[in-house]
RNA sequence: GGAGAGAUGCCUGAGUGGCCGAAAGGAACAGUUUGCUAAACUGUCGUACUGGCAACGGUACCGAGGGUUCGAAUCCCUCUCUCUCCGCCA
């Protein structure tokens, strides 16, 4: 959520940098706006007639006290104005801050100055391609058959216990999963991430906090008796960790980790190009995520990005960097970095991470804020990126490894399987 | 699931209608003292909105929402959450 102060003292840049993202409803921000002035207007009346009121209250408590029933009584009379005045202007406040809450969370973030115009993926500009394409013979097979013939994961069986999407790891295959895990946590804890364990469901607040709510609730499943939603992403149970918190602001940056698995509905999105892994409803996902200075966001971006792509190098995974147009980014987002590795039998790119930041945007939303030593509290800057999710980068793996011999695991992950090969 | 207790500032905790945005202690920060540390002493020490160039004001917030009252942390109602005991269970 952007701050109405900002978008006030920057409304043409807002516009602009709106446009780079193709945002469809640019008057809004001439509505907040209008929608500010009267709640400015409106709280400046309440807070004059409270006072006065205030005022009045307090000297019949005089009154009252010295013994003067008589005085007192009479100027209890004229309060009454007050109270319907008090009274309809805290509902029209009310009422306005609604309407303005309600048009603030529609605008999404501004996009970066860096960030590249355009409406589609295809608008996205690739910043850096690594490795090389394996050349696969012509018998090669995707992911999901090489999966059933070496009998490591079982699509059909997962449909039977729970539906399409939710796949059951067998064997090597679900150690697999416990091994990449293992080394994606491993590594983030040597490149200085906290290893976090949070829930797996959320209540409303954090939904809101980092943007899921309002708006997304279709996309994460919901548990209507409790009023709980199953997480999409560690994203948001452990970015919503410092909801109202204040951090000093030596303790910047924070960096946590977690592992979590990922429910997703993913309404709407079926189709041959889903198949396998491409696509599920529940998945397996090491998150990294910083709480940092506004001045350093862009640089930890970086970063986040660099050691990302560490972890497919050791891989030994082909891989690009996109940086996403403003249309292609999230919603919250004001600049991201997708990584995709190469899929060699389905011979097309896979996304496996995105790193972004969203400066102050959800921790406007979530009231997070650091304080120095003198100073107002201000917003920190959050991000955070996949580092990594695992089923495209088992897809992968097992697409573009795939010899007459099995399945060839990466040297970086043996230790972590205890295996070289699944045959 | 049943019964009970509770929710106050960074923490502990007092406050049962006006003198309370809130005692006291602790923590933290600054200073004095000190060879250093400690101790002691002094001071500072919530957030948001809003008016003002500023100095300095105003308003709101004591889990959330509503009500009573001239006036609510305090009384009433609803909700949420936490804790304790019992039951069940990993």
């Amino acid at each position: 959520m952007l701050q109405v102060s900002y978008i006030r003292e920057n409304r043409d840049e807002v516009l602009s940098r709106l446009t780079v993202r193709n945002f469809k409803q640019p008057e809004l921000v001439d509505q907040i706006i209008q929608l500010d002035d009267d709640r400015r207007q409106t709280q400046t009346q309440l807070d004059s007639i409270s006072a006065e009121a205030n005022a009045a209250a307090k000297k019949i408590g005089e009154l009252m006290r010295q013994g003067l029933k008589q005085e007192a009584d009479s100027l209890k009379q004229q309060t009454n104005a007050f109270k319907e005045q008090t009274k309809s202007l805290g509902d029209k406040l009310g009422a306005i801050e609604i309407l303005l809450q309600n048009s603030l969370v529609l605008l999404p973030n501004l996009p970066h100055s860096s960030v590249p115009k355009g409406s589609t993926p295809d608008d996205n500009v690739v910043a850096l391609e690594h490795g090389t394409i394996p050349q696969l013979p012509a018998n090669a097979l995707p992911h999901w058959e090489l999966a059933a013939k070496y009998d490591i994961i079982d699509f059909e069986l997962g449909n039977k216990i729970a539906g399409a999407g939710f796949p059951v790891y067998k064997g090597k295959g679900a150690k697999l999963q416990r091994a990449l895990i293992n080394f994606f946590l491993d590594h983030a804890e040597t490149a200085g991430y906290r290893e976090m364990q949070p829930p797996v469901v959320v209540n409303e607040a954090s939904g809101f906090g980092t943007g899921q709510l309002p708006d997304k609730e279709g996309q994460m499943y919901h548990i209507g008796a409790d009023n709980l939603y199953l997480i999409p992403t560690a994203e948001v149970p452990i970015t919503n960790l410092y909801r109202d918190v204040i951090v000093k602001e030596e303790e910047l940056p924070i960096r946590n980790t977690a592992y979590t698995p990922c429910f997703r509905r993913e309404a709407g999105s079926y189709g041959a190009h889903v198949r396998g892994l491409n696509r599920l409803h529940q998945f397996d996902k090491v998150e990294i995520v910083q709480v940092v200075h506004p001045e350093s966001s862009y640089s930890v971006l970086e970063e986040m990005s660099t050691y990302v792509q560490s972890l497919l190098q050791k891989l030994q995974l082909p891989y690009r960097v996109l940086s996403l147009c403003g249309g292609d980014m999230g919603f919250t987002s004001a600049k991201t970095y997708d990584m995709e590795v190469w899929c060699a039998a389905q011979a097309r790119w896979l996304e496996v991470s995105s790193v972004s930041n969203f400066e102050t945007y959800q921790s406007n939303r979530l009231k997070l804020r650091f304080k120095g030593k003198e100073g107002k509290p201000q917003l920190a800057h959050t991000l955070n990126g996949s580092a990594l999710a695992l089923p495209r980068i088992v897809a992968s793996l097992l697409e573009n490894n795939q010899t007459e011999r099995g399945i060839r695991i990466p040297e970086a992950l043996v230790r972590y399987t205890g295996f070289e090969l699944i045959n």
